[in-house]
DNA sequence: CATAAGTCGTGATTAATTTCACAATAGTAT
DNA sequence: ATACTATTGTGAAATTAATCACGACTTATG
């Protein structure tokens, strides 16, 4: 918890530079300069050096940084050696593809149940992932701490509430819904619609150049 | 084009105003207050009077924004009289949680096509959606101008370019990949593995209070 | 060894965004 | 009418983030 003076928008990057120097890793590049960097992951240069420095000198000057180095620096950082167990709420079609997907390679998160309202779906199992009927939520979630809502917007509130009730510290929030939680509980919201909305209006009115 | 003076974190915040003065409108609510609007939405009753203010004077005094006028501007505004055609890329999981979703209520976005690289799957439908064979998307794709990638990382690149010389003008990249694109081109990257280590991240360095 | 080329780390600057805080005004009640 | 209350719109301040630009240092080369 020491390094608190980190900024959100670096915070939020780290994830995007850990996965792009795996990418390296794997490709065999033993070194890496912050303009390669910042051509594969669309981030100015100076901004990864900033962020990396936030860390102390990562890199040397003339050189660049070296990749395993960097990375083995990242993992113990984004505490990829600890796995953090996730519940997903709502096995419809955007939560199936997370099931599917379950952030498999190079990744600290890994859902490790899943629920939902119909029976059907209910005892069956995804991708690995056992499903279990929503009722079955408190008795089941044990000390999972992060949930994934993909559920429809009319029952998001029903199901943060209980979700806070079992003791659920971070919700990444599928729902068109904004939910409303006590405030030591985070929520990320992820609007599709919103993201294809926003997209749209930047088109029409933000003439060319400048990404987002 | 006038208002190209309005803060892009302003007016990536357009959409989610909307959808929700919308609900109130159908609650048969007349009036509302940023107070009330900042609950409902988690945003600032200061940011939401600012972003309402890049527009004019919408309010009064005392007395808040009536819901109705505050509505048809920004159905102006935000072009949602006139609809936005979509192409979809990926029939995965992913893809068809769009095609059902498919953004039916209050939106100006309508996916008219998607394309996938599995035979069997394209020939098909889903949710009202011809799919096509990826093969065919030079022909199909006429002058749609968004695309959203639900594919795998690696097609991520071929698709682009082949959609940037079809002539698309903005992407929603759903695709691990930071795709390259002409600068008159839009690209908004939404990577899931990376929204929800970021989450994770935040819960462990970040404690308790302030939300993202 | 000397020179050239490359690259970091960071002070300083600029830009973008949020938040404070309050005068002005509209509505409400008596 | 008058007083009271609610709420906007916004100047100013604060915060946060991005970018510039350059000295210091590393490596490579002849």
């Amino acid at each position: 918890m020491e390094q608190s003076k980190i900024p959100q928008a670096t915070a939020k990057r780290l994830p995007l530079y850990y996965r792009f120097l795996n990418n390296l890793n794997h490709q065999g590049k033993a070194r890496v300069s912050s303009k390669e960097l910042s051509e594969a992951v669309k981030v100015d240069s100076a901004t990864i050096r900033r962020d990396f420095s936030y860390f102390g000198a990562l890199g040397k000057k003339g050189y660049g940084y070296n990749v395993e180095y960097l990375l083995g620096f990242f993992r113990k950082t984004l505490d990829q050696d600890e796995v953090t167990e996730v519940a997903l709420i709502g096995v419809g079609n955007l939560g199936t593809a997370f099931l599917n997907y379950n952030f498999t390679k190079n990744n600290n998160t890994k859902i490790v149940m899943a629920f939902d309202s119909d029976p059907s779906k209910s005892e069956g199992n995804v991708g690995g992932v056992p499903i279990y009927h929503i009722a079955e939520l408190e008795d089941r979630i044990g000390d999972v701490k992060v949930a994934i809502l993909t559920i429809p917007a009319s029952e998001a509130d029903g199901i943060t509430t209980r979700l806070v009730d079992c003791g659920i510290e971070g919700i990444l929030n599928f729902t068109p819904a904004r939910i409303s939680v006590p405030e030591h509980i985070r929520v990320h919201h992820i609007d599709l619609a919103v993201e294809l909305q926003a997209l749209v209006y930047f088109l029409k009115h933000y003439p060319l150049d400048e990404g987002l």
